[in-house]
DNA sequence: GACTGTGAAGCCATTCACAGCT
DNA sequence: AGCTGTGAATGGCTTCACAGTC
């Protein structure tokens, strides 16, 4: 358990920066201030010192950071440093393009299954990955010890492959269907709604003209 | 440009009321509390009053909210009353899945055209949606009156493109490569990260443990 | 009696500004 | 001299509590 409580937001930014840091890596740059991480990702140096304080000192005053050992330590903090095991439920078209996205393996998530209840996708390949029928979903997860789950079924359905993964063990879950879902809280449970994302540029759109 | 200043929080609130609001009038429901939307949607009445009050009165006291007139008001607030003219780049997996995504043709968004620079898709279409080549982005985008761009191509192209859509003149971007991009104050821009969704769950999988 | 609308209070996140190292 | 780390100040969002209305 975290001694200080940090800002959901923080660690959004937190995995915004890895992502800075490894372009910073590959192009060779070896050491960093907090002002060039800061307009690298587009926030203040302030936020990014403090943002690297809620979990240690990782700096040099004076000097900066350095690139590799940054970006070490937060991958570490992030829970990058295992490997997660993850099942995709749904094998649509969403579905489909959540298993083979690169920037899941990029990150060390290890897709093992895609579910899905239509008999003709069954026994289908995604990208390498096998699409294995919904009944055998709360099995899987127990016997493989899957610790990820990923919703990408019509809203309709989402609850009850919902109850199923926990019911079956699972300790987190990522939701693409559009509703609101209940998850029981010893379970971590984030939901991502496409259809949100523009309305909130449709809104300020209208409300800025 | 609004009196007020409203948290980007509320907007995204107001965005998952409606699509509530959806299911209750489809269930023939014709008057709900702050209390049930609150409950519906997870949060508290007192947050689904504030931030329906930051743009009128919209309920009866005593009574509640009509569910299709507030439905209505939502909507109208949102900006989604009008037509919203919508292109996208990438034709790749998750390209396409965006395509066909019904949460956005649901909310009235109109996507127009798919571009990729890849000669084999370009001719096909995509549920009905025809791919075009992206050397005839920017003429389609002023020919047409594009408001919304959504970028779905690899990251390193996806700055190129952003730029392409601003000096054609667009008016919002939401993006899905997982980079930074450096978008001028008079377009609206939003991103999603899918995978550092997954690293939220990550980390607070970890730091609870 | 029930439920909305809202100023005020409380809480949390971000920004400031400077002390502390190198 | 330069840049980090951090307590203090600020600003903004959420919650409280109650007056207002049906």
């Amino acid at each position: 358990m975290k001694a200080l409580k940090i800002p959901e937001a923080a660690i959004v930014r937190l995995s915004v920066y890895s992502r800075y840091l490894n372009q910073l890596e590959k192009n060779g740059v070896t050491t960093v201030s907090s002002i060039e991480i800061a307009e690298g990702v587009n926030n203040s140096p302030a936020q990014v010192r403090k943002d690297l304080a809620y979990f240690g000192e990782f700096g040099t005053r004076g000097v900066g950071y350095n690139v590799k050992d940054l970006n070490r330590h937060i991958i570490k903090i992030l829970g990058l440093d295992m490997e997660w095991k993850v099942v995709i439920v749904g094998a649509g078209n969403l579905g489909s393009a959540l298993t083979q996205y690169k920037g899941f393996h990029e990150r060390g998530f290890n897709i093992l299954a895609v579910f899905d209840n239509d008999v003709n996708k069954v026994g289908l390949m995604i990208g390498g990955i096998p699409i294995l029928p919904s009944t055998r979903l709360a099995e899987f997860i127990k016997r493989e010890s899957v610790q990820v789950g990923i919703v990408a079924v019509p809203a309709k359905y989402a609850q009850e492959v919902v109850d199923v993964m926990v019911e079956a063990g699972i300790k987190a879950i990522l939701n693409f269907a559009p509703r609101v879902l209940s998850v029981p809280s010893h379970v971590e449970y984030r939901s991502v709604d496409l259809a949100v994302n523009l309305e909130v540029l449709t809104f300020n759109l209208v409300a800025n003209k």
